[in-house]
RNA sequence: GGCCCCUUCGUCUAAUCGGUUAGGACACCAGCCUUUCAAGCUGGCAACAGGGGUUCAAAUCCCCUAGGGGUCACCA
């Protein structure tokens, strides 16, 4: 194991966003590849916020989609005493103060700034009190903050592993907090300690953190800590080019895999999203994805995401997938449209497995798949608006689906081929096109227009169901004249 | 508004020491295949944000402008 040690660390407050998910899936994809370690770290620092249920579904989440750590998770809340002692020790070694500004008093300045069109700063109010002035705080009830002395000259640089060297002028950079008047650190606080303690080599996160950087890194500097590499990570943006949010449809791991997304097929469309492998391939396995992956091939530029193409993907990888276990996985969707009760037994679980099979060709995803393989599982459909028109209402409709029937009695062998041969020599009988009888016997007995080939669809509806739905067709048919 | 980042087809991207008819994928369109719908195959449409430099030569280096994004919390 190489000492090369990146961290995902996600705050619990909502479900795992697509963006996040990117990001540990980068962190997971450079360890892997340069033998290091993957921490996962919970940054559950915000008591109003983070919530443990969302813990249990982040987790969830990065395992179905296949993402692991090789540490943690640890959790932020449990090492409380670690900021407190190094907060503590700051203000021992004058880099560090307590300040009893209110919250109030803060807001009104920075009002004032907004008038003045101006960035608020904190002005350095409490920078040097003495301690008579503090036990005069102190007996109002004032709660202090503690804020970092930071540098009022000078740049702070940031060398970026994708962005290059990013400097930023320390004048513009205030004393910010990093404990709050509650005792527990802000994240500019805890997660430097957290990164430099665990001894995290690289962090590698989203570009909205590249702002708060020079923070951290003065933070660092004032704890007397090498600092690690960064590498920021381009954003991913809905398709109006405003940040991702609900109302741009699925922005979660979970929604997507509710909507019948694959995780090989997600995490390939990620990887895509701020990355390439430089070669012109997009059907990539894990594998390969590791293979390839380094952080010089990261893109700068934001990402907008398009379902479409993740649709064509999930497509791709659903073909591919192993019958059997494409059935198993798609069991929730068919329960979820009412198609499937209970736990299936062998006998249903190998019909699945034909269906599956026989309709993937057609699905974008597993919830179309369901979809796609309704009739198969029930016998409660409807007929085609278009189709009854087109089929249904023409000469002849019923008198030829009354002769499929009896076709279908009579043939020995029950099978495609089989079937196709009859279907042909009847269509010859009959003198018409098998283009006109075909498409009217699967309108019969699947109520729709398009589907597997017509005598795959009759074999495994199988020969009962398959009579029962022409004949119940074919009175439709008299019933509407 | 201050600070910071970014800018190649509609979208994801390739062209990583300046020299390419600017390549691929999705989407879209057309054709083929076919009992249907798909899939598949073939072809097509389509981009270097704009303006200045540097250079024999710029998508690539520099500057400016415009546009987009991020960040400015006792959130992370």
């Amino acid at each position: 194991m190489s000492d090369i040690r990146v961290r995902f660390a996600p705050s619990p407050t909502g479900e795992l966003h697509i963006g996040g998910a990117r990001t540990a899936l980068f962190n997971y994809l450079f360890a892997r590849k340069n033998g290091g370690t993957f921490v996962l770290r919970i940054d559950d620092t915000d008591l109003e916020r983070s919530r443990a249920d969302y813990i249990d579904k982040l987790i969830a989440s990065l395992k179905w989609l296949g993402i692991e750590w090789d540490e943690g998770p640890y959790f932020q809340s449990k090492r409380l005493p670690e900021y407190t002692g190094e907060a503590e020790r700051l203000i021992v070694e004058n880099k560090a103060y307590r300040c009893y500004c209110s919250v109030e008093e803060l807001a009104s300045g920075r009002e004032e700034a907004k008038k003045d069109n101006r960035a608020y700063l904190y002005p350095g109010t409490c920078r040097n009190l003495t301690t008579e002035q503090e036990e005069i705080f102190r007996k109002e009830g004032r709660k202090p903050v503690i804020r970092l002395r930071t540098p009022e000259e000078g740049t702070t640089k940031v060398s970026d592993e994708i962005r290059g060297e990013v400097s930023f002028d320390n004048y513009g950079i205030d004393d910010f907090i990093i404990v709050k008047s509650n005792g527990l650190p802000t994240y500019n606080f805890a997660s430097v300690i957290d990164d430099l303690q665990m001894k995290i080599s690289h962090i590698i996160r989203a570009e909205e953190h590249l702002s708060n950087t020079p923070r951290q890194i003065i933070c660092a500097q004032a704890l007397g800590y090498d600092l690690p590499k960064f590498a920021h990570v381009p954003m991913i943006l809905a398709p109006d080019r405003s940040k991702l949010s609900k109302r741009h449809g699925a922005t979660s791991v979970e929604e997507f895999r509710d909507q019948g997304f694959l995780p090989e097929a997600l995490v390939n469309y990620m990887a895509l999203l701020g990355w390439s492998p430089g070669r012109n391939e997009e059907l990539l396995t894990l594998e390969k994805m590791i293979e390839n992956f380094s952080l010089e091939r990261v893109n700068k530029t934001a990402a907008i995401y398009d379902v479409a193409k993740l649709a064509w993907m999930n497509s791709q990888y659903m073909k591919e997938y192993d019958p059997k276990l494409l059935a198993e996985t798609a069991i929730p969707f068919f329960e979820k449209k009412n198609l499937l009760s209970g736990k299936p037994d062998n006998d249903k679980k190998n019909k699945l497995e034909k269906i599956v099979t026989a309709v993937r060709e057609r699905a974008k995803t597993l919830d179309e798949l369901a979809d796609n393989a309704s009739y198969f599982l029930t016998d409660d459909f409807e007929y085609d608006e278009k189709g009854i028109n087109k089929y249904f209402k023409k000469e002849g409709a019923a008198g030829y689906i009354r002769q499929a029937v009896s076709l279908i009695d009579n043939i020995t062998e029950f099978e495609a081929t089989a079937l196709e041969e009859s279907f042909h020599r009847l269509s010859e009988e009959l003198q018409i096109s098998a283009g006109r009888i075909n498409p009217l016997v699967r309108l019969a007995i699947t109520g729709r227009m398009g589907g597997p080939g017509l005598f795959e669809t009759i074999s495994i509806l199988g020969r009962q169901k398959t009579t029962a739905r022409l004949i119940r067709a074919a009175d439709y048919i008299d019933s509407i004249k």
